[in-house]
DNA sequence: AAACTCTTCAACCGCAACATG
DNA sequence: ACATGTTGCGGTTGAAGAGTT
């Protein structure tokens, strides 16, 4: 069965020969594609227009970067999907001379298996609860890390006297300290109202990490302010971390010398080089340093992956 | 060396949105 | 308003090559 702009006519699949590139190149650089489906016709292929305006986006366009995605592709394609989700093409557009279908496929043929490794969701970005993570593991070669990353900023920021640029300490925590608890859900059924609920109220827990993260401002569009709270509410009061798709376990009572672990984690977040930051204190993101590894650890994980693609769309994405 | 399994990625499929008459 | 054609997208498939037994 073949597309249907094509039913009537006898046209060929499968793979392209070097002869049917080399039609088609020449037909598009001296006349362009005008309309796909009179293409195969010009161009004296046996091909439907389809089958040739794909050929030529995925593989014989001029600009078309080729070769392995390097490491900052990679991390760009993470970045944009924790926020986009599998919307390849728009993914494409933040990595010029690469298409949808090459980020589909890298993504699925990589990206996806390291994150798994790493005991994140793919889909979600989310850490994996402990069964979904024993599944995993079962069925994956690579994961005999001990520890991984979960709270991963790498923005910059200023302290209340707009005065102080810092980076805050990547923060891992062993495997045997991974716990996932699932707040009940009554979420509102409008998505964007759903959002800016999240935003404005809810507090949210870096999971594994020793910061409890409150959006405590959201009223402009280019600047967000994420609070720093001490350790116990995460702890005691919320022992429990956003995961829509995250299966209800059990959180342990933290052992003495765990406590004084966490309690060192927290000064050393709060002491960053020479200049000391109350826990309670606050901090700006400007909207123009905004890295997306903030985004991913705090709003993004936490508070949108619940099907707010619409907004998602407003969030205007202009690297 | 052969058989089997796994991985990659080009190409296909079906659907939705949009354009046009 | 409707029918038809075109374009773009995301999910899926399967051939080919690489790796393993």
């Amino acid at each position: 069965m073949g597309h249907r702009c094509c039913t009537k006519q006898k046209v060929k699949r499968g793979l392209w020969s070097p002869e049917e590139d080399d039609k088609l190149v020449k037909h598009i650089t001296a006349h362009g594609h005008g309309s796909w489906s009179s293409v195969p016709k010009l161009a004296g292929l046996q091909r439907c227009g389809k089958s040739c305006r794909l050929r030529w986006i995925n593989y014989l366009r001029p600009d078309l970067k080729r070769g392995s995605f390097t490491a900052e592709e990679e991390q760009i394609i993470i970045d944009v999907h924790r926020i986009l989700g599998n919307r390849w093409a728009q993914i494409a557009k933040h990595l010029p001379g690469r298409t949808d279908n090459e980020v589909k496929n890298f993504w699925n043929s990589c990206i996806k298996k390291k994150l798994l490794s790493q005991g994140l969701d793919p889909k979600t970005h989310n850490l994996l609860s402990l069964r979904q993570r024993a599944s995993n593991k079962a069925s994956c070669k690579h994961s005999q890390q001990s520890s991984f990353t979960v709270f991963n900023i790498t923005s910059q920021a200023r302290d209340t006297n707009n005065t102080v640029m810092m980076a805050a300490p990547v923060v891992t925590f062993p495997d045997n300290q991974t716990m996932a608890k699932q707040i009940p859900s009554s979420e509102p059924p409008n998505p964007n109202a759903a959002y800016a609920q999240n935003l404005n109220e809810s507090t949210i827990h870096p999971y594994g990490s020793s910061l409890d993260t409150t959006i405590v401002s959201s009223s402009s569009p280019s600047s967000t302010s994420i609070q720093l709270h001490g350790l116990g509410n995460m702890l005691y009061e919320n022992p429990c971390i956003w995961d829509a798709n995250a299966i209800v376990e059990t959180i342990e009572e933290p052992s003495a010398e765990g406590l004084q672990s966490l309690q060192q984690d927290k000064e050393k977040i709060c002491q960053i080089g020479t200049h000391k930051f109350d826990t309670d204190a606050s901090f700006e993101i400007e909207g123009g340093s905004f890295d997306l590894g903030l985004l991913e650890s705090t709003l993004m994980s936490a508070a949108m992956y619940r099907d707010l693609s619409c907004t998602m769309d407003d969030f205007g994405w202009n690297f």
